[in-house]
DNA sequence: CGAATAAATTCACCCATATGTACGATCGAC
DNA sequence: GTCGATCGTACATATGGGTGAATTTATTCG
């Protein structure tokens, strides 16, 4: 079950980070089309917590840097390596595509460090993002840290949906495809999931954690260069893995 | 009213900012004292948008980078010029105590930067901090900024409580120690509010924003070196403004 | 390996809460 | 100053959502 105030609390901060300017309450009511008297609600509770301020009446919320405080140090739960963030950084100047470090979530994978491709037509994508673990490269190559009996237990989890015609929609294609995967050496997907996207991606274990490093980009670009991406990805892993 | 639900995943960015590593959902639940099940619901929630996730199942939650991508960019709303941080970090060097600086929340005023003392009895305050506007030297001297008219339609708003002996409980009270402070060329407040603090404020205009610079610590340190701490304030802010 | 224990997840019901409505404050136009 | 329009705030009410109990899934220990 959703919850929707917490939801909303999402929005709300995303839509500053949006937006960056302050907003009236009106402004913000009538954008996700809430009723006054809730937006009215919900700004004060997040007034009242110190999240936002309103420097004088009428002139509109801002939120205090105490979102920035707290983020920050919430964020260093787990923090990566230094060095796994220059190597995305590297990857995607050399292959001119999205590059992104992917950690399990349940049945989805989440990318938790992303470089966007500099490309008009690029896979955009955010931390934070979730895809299905099954269906992408990315995924897969979580997967295949997994143990099988742990794949097995998550499979049972997974709801199986067509989202493209090459979706796998059965446990054994899942497992096939890990195989197939194992044998060249590298993961891959092609619109698995999102329509005109490819994708090639690694394992990255790091420690007792379970990541991978992806790839991806238009269909048309990534083609038939994923062998060459997979190198360019392996040799990129260990060089500064070695750092 | 408030928002319950809103400032449940407060509390749980806020928890995770403190405990700084993964937790259960069992953790959680039993820390918020929340049944299971609405815990759950959060967490789901949290995950879906992308702020929560699962390394493996039953290993527990982690926050995900988004919350620092997100609250970076919502920060940049109305970022303060790095000066300000610079002067209260000086401040504080040279005062032994907690400096803040506040702005305007309709009846309080909001601590948007402070770097606190590192003395062992001290004011412990952090970003997002909220005080009463008429009770405190911060925010009085937020108020000096504001016209009569706007003072007179805050008044209106304040419910006059006395949280010490010495707080101010009318608007007149309120007006003579703004009247005070003009002539003393800053604002003090001796346990108006909390018990045992003492402030000395002065107003801080940056643009068009109206904020204030405050030293705070226990009344026995304050006590009767308001006036040069007052000095050392005003002369610090001349500084830093200048470059 | 199997039973006991603990954790996670689901679900239906009832109550807390989000919202419609009304009121008051503020602002801008003339 | 006066009026109209707009925005913010208070409150009662119906209904969406939180919770307790039941069920399923995982983990621990004999």
């Amino acid at each position: 079950m959703i919850v929707r105030q917490a939801v909303n609390v999402l929005e709300i901060l995303e839509y500053f980070a949006r937006v960056k300017k302050p907003a009236t309450l009106a402004e913000i009511a009538d954008h996700f089309g809430w009723p006054r008297s809730s937006t009215f609600n919900l700004l004060t509770t997040l007034a009242e917590k110190g999240y936002l301020y309103e420097p004088r009446p009428r002139a509109g919320y801002y939120p205090t840097p105490r979102w920035l405080v707290m983020a920050r140090e919430a964020s260093d739960v787990e923090p990566l390596p230094d060095w796994t963030h220059a190597l995305i950084s590297s990857l995607s100047t050399e292959t001119g595509e999205t590059v992104a470090i992917a950690a399990p979530a349940g049945v989805m994978a989440v990318f938790i460090d992303v470089v966007e491709s500099s490309a008009a037509i690029r896979y955009f994508a955010k931390v934070g993002h979730r895809v299905p673990i099954h269906a992408t490269s990315s995924g897969r190559a979580l997967l295949l840290q997994y143990a099988k009996d742990e794949r097995d237990s998550l499979y049972r989890k997974i709801e199986f949906k067509q989202y493209n015609h090459t979706t796998p929609i059965s446990i054994d294609a899942v497992e096939a495809e890990l195989r197939k995967s194992l044998e060249r050496g590298y993961c891959q997907s092609f619109a698995d999931y999102s329509r005109d996207l490819a994708g090639v991606a690694v394992p990255l274990p790091i420690g007792e954690r379970r990541l991978s490093v992806v790839v991806a980009g238009p269909e048309y670009r990534i083609g038939d260069k994923t062998a060459a991406i997979a190198v360019t990805l392996q040799q990129a892993v260990e060089r500064f893995r070695a750092k």
